[in-house]
DNA sequence: ACTTACTTAAGAAAAATTATTAATAAGGAT
DNA sequence: ATCCTTATTAATAATTTTTCTTAAGTAAGT
């Protein structure tokens, strides 16, 4: 069994935040620590407008600008997933499955076509949550381009 | 090889595209000819803006909010595909290698687990396009208890 | 030719996220 | 312990993206 704090986050988890913190020289300000846990203790995939209305409930005193910057950051050093896209809506008249690249710097959007052997097969457990219409699986990170300008620097 | 038009655009997808709006009683605007077939045209993904400065070129009337207006009844009929996700930004403290399933109806995100049979591993082709940093797998649909909403009308 | 959906225009309004600025406080130095 | 530097924060304002309103005109499709 986790050691586990009083307020459910482990022990491991909140050693393994602090530590990235400093290692990035990132402030422990109790209001990182409070949206970290927040986001850490919901089992519900939350917004920043709710972990806003959560972190309020303890620390009344936190701006909606805090939230989201500290998600953005918590997300940077890879302690936060961010499920989704949040960027603007792209689209695509291409209806054959398919995949997208993004890249994380320049934002060009790269298509990823799999061969035959590569299709992606819907888990059926999936099935078992609901009807499936649609399926999107997109990559992310630094594209050919982006990886050559770094390493010029 | 295909038949083509004169802009690249196949006549395969242009008759679907004719077939489909007739099917759900949507006129046959030029407007939202245009809109489709740019659409069709780009291989750059386009944002709704995009769109918009691409038919201005040939059409400098149409609004911004015929765009968007369009785009998402193209979207409604599946003649075109919405790249990313582009509800608000949802956060997870969850690193491991996880999937979700999110109800279009209700906006419920559920987690998908894979097996370890299951899990995803990144096609070559995509390694080539640059270093992936994360990968996101979005299922979406009805979930079970909106489809059975539905059913009790 | 008629009906009715669709579009334009111009503006307002949501909704989500980010920037500005002055005050505050974390963490290292003294 | 206290001081200092600099990151961080609260509060508010601003931006960005997308949608809605209203009204008047246009034109698709029967």
């Amino acid at each position: 069994m986790h050691t586990q704090t009083s307020c459910g986050v482990t022990a491991e988890q909140l050693e393994n935040f602090k530590q990235a913190c400093k290692q990035h020289g990132l402030r422990l300000t109790p209001q990182r620590v409070e949206i970290f846990k927040t986001v850490a203790l919901s089992k519900e995939h939350p917004d920043a407008e709710h972990v806003f209305e959560t972190v309020r409930k303890t620390m009344p005193n936190v701006s909606l600008d805090t939230v989201y910057r500290t998600l953005s950051s918590l997300e940077d050093l890879g302690l936060v997933f961010r499920v989704g896209f949040s960027s603007k809506a792209r689209f695509d008249a291409d209806l054959d499955e398919h995949y997208h690249f993004v890249c994380t710097q320049c934002g060009e959007v790269f298509d990823v076509v799999p061969s035959s052997g590569e299709k992606l097969s819907i888990p059926p457990e999936v099935q078992h949550l609901g009807r499936v219409q649609k399926v999107n699986l997109q990559f992310s990170g630094l594209c050919r381009r982006c990886q050559a300008k770094q390493k010029d620097l």
